[in-house]
DNA sequence: CTTTTTAAACTGACCAGTCAGTGCAAAAGC
DNA sequence: GCTTTTGCACTGACTGGTCAGTTTAAAAAG
């Protein structure tokens, strides 16, 4: 997901990957450190040198891969203003934007959902702040949006950010996992149509 | 979430509502049976004695679940085909079921959006086919909407029904762990905005 | 010569599943 | 009536395996 170019960071990239995979399948408590060491093509030893324990492996993940959708976020939000788009263009750039990330990490995305709404875990506090940082460029654009009269004031931003995220991640982990056979376009355009709120009636 | 009479009946019943904040809260691996066991004030034996294995318990759980979720959502769309209210009402009808479960049961609900896209489990022919039955109803709805010219014919109904299932799902997961001020009206309308396609501009 | 990685053995806590036995109510036997 | 038997539901100590994390001495890597 990332390449820098100590050795140590090299190795601290196959771990992640490794552990990615492994916890997605598997859940966090199900994978041991051996297979993660295993499938990374290092020592045991190495995993403990690199990271305090098994759990702080699993919180840098998740600061790592919510740090890479954020950002891919706020570049489609970005390049959508930049050529002067509309914020439903921008909301539309964002949609392609998840679920291209899905697409190129549906390991990481799977684990990520499957741990947000858990309760008194060790990285709840993790995942918030991360969480947070993704929202917030979602509600930025809806903001700015109904400050320009382009949404309808009457939207509830917080809740209808999280509605638009839920919905694409859950659309798009179901693609992965249920109909493999669409493409992102397919997937793409059904959650476009629900935003533009052409699904009752008129065309 | 049930309630029979026999002995057994009555213990299997403390063991599901022992069992699913558990899970919840921790995940199925990282859930002791002993755990299980205390919450539900019988002995380990008695876990063993009522559920083949630690999974079989799990897996009678989920059954029960999302048995409990379809009927909900069947029921909210039986009304409304009653009372001839239209496909829109019928969806808005299903999404206020849907809130209100999730509000009664929302460990449940936590814990099957955690397990559902793992792939490689023990149980995913057991969550695949629960979760059909729940898309399914939903699909109906659409479909019908579909055919009478209510609906667009745009719509692909199958990623259209995950999507909506999906948004439902998650928008209230996120009002429960994040935003529990909210009132479950706040939340209705927000998804019925959503639905009816009134986000962008027009009121 | 310092940092990082290796390989392998080890420890101790923890946990799924087992099993011999208990309690108890309703039938069977007398 | 009363006592013996039967079978269901439950109990909790015990076992065998698993796994996070440690230790060590030595080898790569830079």
């Amino acid at each position: 997901m990332d390449s820098s170019s100590t050795r140590r960071q090299v190795t601290r990239q196959k771990l992640y990957e490794a552990a990615v995979t492994l916890i997605a399948e598997q859940g966090f408590s199900s994978t041991t450190v051996d297979e993660i060491a295993e499938r990374a093509g290092v020592a045991k030893g190495t995993v403990y040198y690199n990271f305090k324990s098994k759990t702080e492996l699993f919180e840098e993940l998740l600061r790592h891969g919510v740090g890479l959708l954020t950002a891919s976020l706020q570049a489609a939000a970005d390049e959508t203003a930049e050529r002067e788009g509309t914020k439903v263009e921008a909301l539309d750039a964002m949609i392609r934007a998840g679920l291209g990330f899905i697409d190129r990490y549906p390991a990481f995305t799977q684990l990520y959902v499957a741990e947000l709404w858990r309760t008194n875990r060790a990285w709840q506090s993790t995942l918030l702040v991360v969480r947070q940082e993704a929202v917030a460029v979602v509600e930025t654009v809806l903001r700015e949006g109904v400050e320009n009269g382009e949404l309808s004031k009457e939207i509830d931003i917080p809740l209808t950010a999280a509605a638009l995220v839920g919905m694409v991640l859950v659309a798009a982990l179901d693609w992965q996992a249920f109909q493999r056979e669409r493409t992102i376009d397919d997937v793409h355009s059904a959650l476009s149509l629900l935003l533009h709120g052409r699904v009752s009636g008129r065309r």
